[in-house]
DNA sequence: GGTCAAGGTCACC
DNA sequence: GGTGACCTTGACC
């Protein structure tokens, strides 16, 4: 069985050094790492005798895409992901897309799904969601690139009320301004100009880019919601279509610019399009919607992860599954590649802060603290719900009474089961060492605990 | 200057 | 049109 450290970062991957092993997979299978004698060092494990594992990778909390030792998933808004689970949410939350899911949300079960290719938008957003990705670290406060930053005042994501921190931001990139650096210089002299709301909020002045045609939104416009209506319908927040001044990421229209650029100065990362920039008015009062809405969204993550956490039984592996899932179908972002940005291989992911300090100071080795079953309620609303399933790949299931989610049924495949059913599992590190690996770390779902709902710890830490 | 986490780009499906 | 790998950027240390 799994250990949990308290120590080691979180996301990290090991595998034992004792010989060549498969080692489970996210997707339920296994397979032999291609490294266990890397130079990396690991922890050293000491509590309880427990072999010292190496480093072979990390585990995407969305979707269970396992890196490769050179390759570690780094954080994305708030979670140790893969670069695709987080383009996806990046481009759900910038592009306020809506999904729903033709099966009630059933597209999948368990932490992940045997193959996240079969998980419908919506669902898989959910899934993003529930592993703690946070809407709000998205274009939260418009600057090409940086981290969020520490904020004073505690927490890691910090509001664009207009006091003292967004102040801070603003002087920040005005001093980013007067440095002549290049992209301030881009942006002035592309017609953006520095823009602050009325709470001094400093908007990017950067170009948006400008679809070549047939921009489907309802309402053009509103091209910046921090959650697609529908889900933020579906987690409690309401219809709200929040706006944004901000740039839409990279279509190019095919293969080149459909329309010209407004700036003299590309875009980073390449050539693109630009949108066209909007009324400064326009702006801001897009920003002040969006962080009006922001602030509402703000209690979500956190104090979900935070009452889950600490409400989910430790998870109860499967002794004999009825049901053995599939072989995962790696998708194109199996075949690792290097990094080559900047960090050194072997750089370990380290961010404890994006899980509540509770969870991570108590109970070591039983970050569940409720008693099995207790009843949770959770922000999270079931999965977003839509009419009748017109395809038969995943057959829905019956309706469910309970608000939250169901309890699995030991005997139904997968697609059967309920919704996104995780395997609850420790946020803190696993390690699994030769010895440890008994099963499938994530095959069926385990007995879930009823009228729990089920949860996927952010960036859940797993050692191999 | 290195690290990290943002957003952008664009080939590919 | 969506996806994901690759890339740049910029704040923080
Ligand atoms: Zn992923
Ligand atoms: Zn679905």
């Amino acid at each position: 069985m799994s250990l949990v450290s308290e120590e080691t970062p979180p996301g990290l991957l090991y595998v034992s050094t004792c010989s060549p092993q498969s080692v489970p997979t996210p997707q339920g299978g296994y397979s032999t790492p291609e490294t266990t004698t890397a130079s990396l060092s690991p922890p050293q494990r000491q509590a309880g005798g427990q072999k010292t594992g190496t480093v072979t990778g990390t585990m995407c909390a969305v979707c269970g895409e396992i890196s490769s030792r050179e390759t570690m998933f780094r954080k994305h808004y708030g979670v140790i992901c893969c670069e695709a689970c987080k383009c996806f949410f990046r481009r759900t939350v910038q592009m306020s897309r809506d999904y729903k899911c033709r099966y009630d949300g059933r597209c999948t079960i368990g932490r992940f799904p045997e193959n996240m290719k079969q998980v419908c938008q919506a669902c898989r957003f959910t899934q993003c969601l529930r592993a703690g990705m946070k809407i709000e670290s998205v274009k939260k406060f418009p600057r090409k690139g940086g981290r969020e930053g520490k904020q004073s005042g505690g927490g890691d994501s910090e509001n664009s009320d207009g006091t003292g921190s967004d102040q801070a931001k603003f002087q920040k990139v005005l001093k980013n301004f007067s440095k002549g650096k290049k992209r301030a210089k881009s942006a002035i002299a592309g017609g953006g100009e520095e823009e602050t709301s009325t709470n001094g909020t400093l908007f990017s002045p950067r170009p948006k880019q400008v679809k070549a045609e047939s921009e489907t939104d309802v309402d053009s416009d509103l091209r910046f919601s921090p959650c697609p209506t529908s889900l933020m319908s579906s987690i409690g927040l309401g219809d709200q279509s929040i706006v944004s001044s901000l740039p839409r990421g990279g279509d190019v229209v095919n293969g080149e610019s459909g329309v010209p650029h407004s700036t003299p100065t590309p875009a980073p990362g390449g050539g693109g399009v630009k949108r066209t920039p909007q009324d400064p008015q326009t702006l801001i009062s897009k920003k002040m919607r969006l962080e009006s809405t922001l602030s509402q969204l703000r209690p979500l993550s956190p104090p979900l992860s935070a009452v889950l956490y600490t409400s989910l039984s430790p998870p109860p592996l499967p002794q004999s599954a009825p049901y053995t899932p599939p072989s995962f179908q790696h998708t194109s972002s199996a075949h690792y590649h290097h990094y080559p940005y900047s960090s050194h291989p072997g750089s370990v992911v380290n961010s404890p802060e994006s899980h509540p300090p509770s969870v991570y100071n108590s109970h070591a080795n039983t970050p569940y603290a409720t008693p099995h079953g207790t009843p949770v309620h959770s922000p999270l609303p079931s999965p977003t719900t839509v009419g009748p399933a017109s395809s038969s790949i995943h057959p829905p299931r019956s309706s469910v009474p309970s608000p939250l989610l169901p309890p699995l049924s030991p005997n139904l495949h997968p697609a059967q089961q309920s919704p996104l059913l995780p395997e609850p599992r420790s946020c803190l590190p696993q390690l699994v060492t030769a010895g440890s690996i008994q099963g499938p770390p994530r095959g069926p779902a385990p007995p879930p605990v009823h009228g729990v709902l089920p949860f996927i710890p952010a960036a859940g830490p797993v050692l191999y």
